[in-house]
DNA sequence: ACCTGAACACCGTTCAAGT
DNA sequence: ACCTGAACACCGTTCAAGT
């Protein structure tokens, strides 16, 4: 990449990740193309869909989740590992209001430049709860398309400023529907967080 | 209101339910009076916003919701209501996909047309859920303001292509989390279903 | 190789002018 | 009273013209 590209580029992503954290995964790409004291044909150029500048953004924090799963697959207790890193792919979601949306449409679209990460994010969820299946910590009946839709919900409730303030709750309230023991939740994720 | 007027109004609401129901409830209001050969003014004159627009298609369903609420309320076992009437009322959310995310906008939003009826549906859900509690059928820990919001996040489910064929699943599990027996789920939610 | 911004086809919303 | 549609201020997306 020549380095005036180079610079566009970086530039556009600092902006972007402004007026997204703003105005949320919808905000508008002009916008960003204006405030970024650039063409609205260079934003296009570097990123030729709102999907591709959102999985750039999101990029880090979807790596930083893969290896979460990875040393919660080898080091905690399985029921503890599963629920502890729900609630990080949840935050994660809600730190760019209203992605949550794309992640679920990208799912089962193969052209989007979403649809990578989340098939590894529904794959990893999936580890997860096969491991707390396998110690008999997790309900038997679900798999991992289940587990991924549960937490585009709970990602879209938080979303909601009208919701928002009983996401916490009703975390809770279906991870335990998930688990066996649901009374050990409350002792490992009372203030458990992602910060992204 | 004048014969020329009625006309129009009534006419506007054939097609906007048409369109509604192809488009969603984030259809083009210019292509509903386009389609309904009234100026885009007229549309705006019966309907100021599209929360006035949507209500008024969504209003049948919602009373006919209340009513069987009341139903409910002394008909039925008390698990079996509630289950039975959150199943409704998702199915007439879904029924006018996207409309979800307005009713949870409109639930703290005195000024929106849909608010009256937002808070007539939380409150019929949260009679329905007090009296499976005082029959110690329903976890108590639990309000209106939680069940409205599961029933939100349940019909945004059912909205995303990727997640719908989950949600009858989803609604089970959920379900089962907010009963104390939730074993009895199966025998009476298996075919259930509302027509809107 | 990369950037720019006009051009096109859409929106939602308002309101002066008509009947 | 009611209807109309132009006008305004926005979009997303493309692409000819420039450097």
């Amino acid at each position: 990449m020549r380095a005036d590209a180079k610079k566009n580029y970086d530039h556009l992503l600092t902006i972007a990740r402004e007026v997204v954290a703003e105005h949320g995964a919808d905000a508008s790409l002009r916008d960003i193309a204006r405030r970024a004291d650039v063409g609205l044909g260079t934003l296009y150029r570097h990123f030729p869909t709102r999907e591709a500048l959102l999985e750039t953004l999101l990029r880090a924090g979807f790596d930083a989740l893969t290896l979460r799963a990875r040393e919660f697959d080898t080091a905690d207790a399985p029921d503890h590992a599963l629920v502890s890193w729900l609630r990080e792919i949840v935050a994660l979601a809600h730190s760019h209001r209203g992605v949550i949306a794309s992640m679920a449409a990208a799912i089962e679209d193969p052209d989007s430049a979403l649809h990578a990460s989340c098939v590894t994010m529904k794959a990893s969820g999936a580890r997860l709860l096969a491991r707390a299946q396998a110690a008999g910590l997790a309900r038997a009946d679900m798999e991992g398309a289940d587990l991924f839709a549960l937490v585009a919900a709970l990602a879209w409730i938080n979303d909601q400023a009208s919701l928002a303030p009983r996401a916490d709750r009703l975390f809770q309230l279906i991870a335990g529907a998930i688990l066996v023991h649901p009374g050990r939740i409350g002792d490992f994720t009372a203030h458990a967080s992602a910060e992204n």
